[in-house]
DNA sequence: CTGAAAGCGCTTACAG
DNA sequence: CTGAAAGCGCTTACAG
């Protein structure tokens, strides 16, 4: 590292434009100059514009490393997620983006392991450490009310994504997951389906409660039930997808058509089925749950509940931001609905 | 969780330790604890094991945002990436994650698009304002390089993860796509495959031009050519990929085998196959390269080009991390071999 | 090897 | 509505 040498080096021109420089120009206080940054309403409108003009011409944009210790905020949006499917997480950062775009705010990768001890704490020294502007949950980690509550106790804003109503409004948005199975089983049932098997998620996650439940409520509609023994615990990878679907099929009153409460398992139900020797769908009809990009890329394409992953993300990103902008107290609870995107994996029996 | 209670708890201030205690308690100055915490030699070892002792006995980790504004320089680590198949992406997120782990470094997602203009400057405003510890460049991105001078101008560090040689060893990371492509041709041609066709990336991509030209070494190696007219376009997306098959499947002298120059174009091959009526791999092989997750999910299951992706990100987040620490004058390029991965998807013609 | 001073570029609290 | 002072928690540059 060498340090000395130097004559009258331009000082580096690099030197960004700062406050103080703003503030000469338009001939006021840096605090003025601070107070139209933060949009505060405690400036004279001619100030303001003479500021913001000032601020528009040189370029100049605020230090985000000065402002964040000053603030004792940083400007990161921490993604908090265990969701075993890539492609849901893709999809998530997707919209995220989106609505970040090219604001100050971060998006900032933070996986872990609802399994792993100590996961929590983990998450806790995130933000103790570099004190984020706002955290986002994906299931199941939204679902663990441990791990709202450390939030709440370190003062970090945040927003929980879950097919369910777990937290205040401005904190939640939800999924009604429920809704999208009622309409899988409803479709299964107008195929004329009646020996119906189902592989729900791991009972950690929310989802596949909730998915489990609409999916049963959806077939009683038609007066049929889900048979105990048709209905099996996958963990939302695709390994346990064929694992499952093997079980399912190699039984003597194997099922006509499967549920699967993810795409993924959903896409394990297909090899399962191949490995059977079972035709798609002229012998075995498939519904999988998110529409993430495989169930379109995949032969024959799969008949799957699309859940919004990626507007979900932007609102959830969008709550995250606009905070304090509007009414933040008496909001509603935002929520999505779900859709049937029917395909080709299924058929009339 | 049951919070209060407990007595004399260290009442863990919510006023974090700072540097300023840590100097207190171990009676020396701010500047000393500040070169302990930055490993300068410059410290009697003494002194530094008892700095090192209250550090850890009080739990202090120095203030990221405190410091990213003295060193003018923050604890991002940014992945700048435009590659199209979300598997090489979540993947190489992975690896990086590895990496980074508990550090103070944290991963901030920077996707963008060659096509648009202006990109570069937005890179650019990027590393001003955020001021990031390094960047790490996916191809084909990492194959600009007005891109790459615009870092080395604003002297940000950076890793360029290409198939060729593009920058100085402690700058670049390179797989050996050319080397992979070539193993993909000699196991179709021992297979007996003569008439075979190749989908390959955009030409933007430097990659589809080393899959390519090792493609057609590798077949050279067994006395066989790639025809001309066998060999299209793509875009290394799914829909690309059924695009072009079905225009190579269409031909009368259809080929016997296919090799796609990724792991998403190979699936859209299968799906163009099935709408010919080709049976896999009855009637048509199939290569891909990357093998990423949807590779084993599919049936058959596709057999590929195993390029190590989430190594190559942990060693391109390890070359920024650890800067300084070794050597980084001499050093040599690191480069990654590829490996065939034989599935289901190949067969003897 | 060690330290006192000044500064990184903002904001909070406090006055007016 | 506006500003001068102090401070956020570190590091650089300069002394010794």
């Amino acid at each position: 590292m060498s340090d000395d040498e130097h004559e009258a080096k331009p000082v580096r021109d690099r030197s960004q434009v700062t406050i103080i420089d703003i503030a000469r120009m338009a001939e006021v206080s840096k605090k003025t100059v601070s107070r139209v940054i933060n949009e505060s309403p405690l400036v004279r409108e001619e100030t303001r514009k003479k500021v913001k003009q000032i601020i528009a011409e040189t370029g100049f944009t605020p230090n985000p490393q000065a402002r964040a210790l000053a603030f004792r905020k940083s400007f990161l949006i921490g993604l908090v997620y265990d969701n075993p499917s890539p492609q849901y997480v893709v999809n998530m950062q997707r919209g995220i983006l989106d609505t970040l775009g090219d604001t100050a705010f971060q998006l900032v990768l933070r996986p872990c392991d609802r399994g792993e001890e100590g996961y929590r704490e983990r998450v806790r020294s995130f933000i103790l450490q570099h004190k984020p502007h706002g955290i986002i949950l994906t299931p199941s980690v939204s679902e663990d009310e441990e791990l709202a509550e450390i939030l709440r106790e370190e003062e970090c804003d945040y927003v929980r994504i879950a097919s369910l109503e777990l937290d205040i409004p401005s904190r939640s948005i939800r999924t009604h997951d429920a809704q999208g199975a009622e309409m899988a089983a409803a479709h299964l049932a107008q195929l004329g389906h009646k020996r119906i098997g189902h592989i729900h998620g791991p009972k950690t996650f929310r989802s596949a409660h909730e998915r489990l439940t609409g999916f049963k409520r959806g077939l009683e509609g038609y007066g049929l039930e889900l048979a105990p023994e048709l209905t099996v615990e996958g963990a939302y990878t695709f390994d346990s997808g064929v694992t499952s679907a093997t079980r399912l099929l190699n039984r003597h009153d194997r099922p006509t058509a499967i549920f699967a409460g993810n795409d993924e398992m959903a896409v394990g139900v297909y090899v399962a089925a191949r490995k059977a020797g079972l035709r798609i769908p002229e012998d075995l009809s498939i519904v999988g749950f998110d529409d993430t990009p495989i169930s379109a890329r995949i032969w024959p394409p799969l008949t799957t509940v699309r859940s919004p992953i990626r507007e979900v993300g932007r609102a959830a990103a969008d709550l995250l931001v606009k905070r304090g902008a509007g009414s933040d107290g008496s909001q509603e609870l935002q929520s999505f609905q779900l859709e049937l995107v029917v395909r080709e994996s299924t058929r009339t029996i």
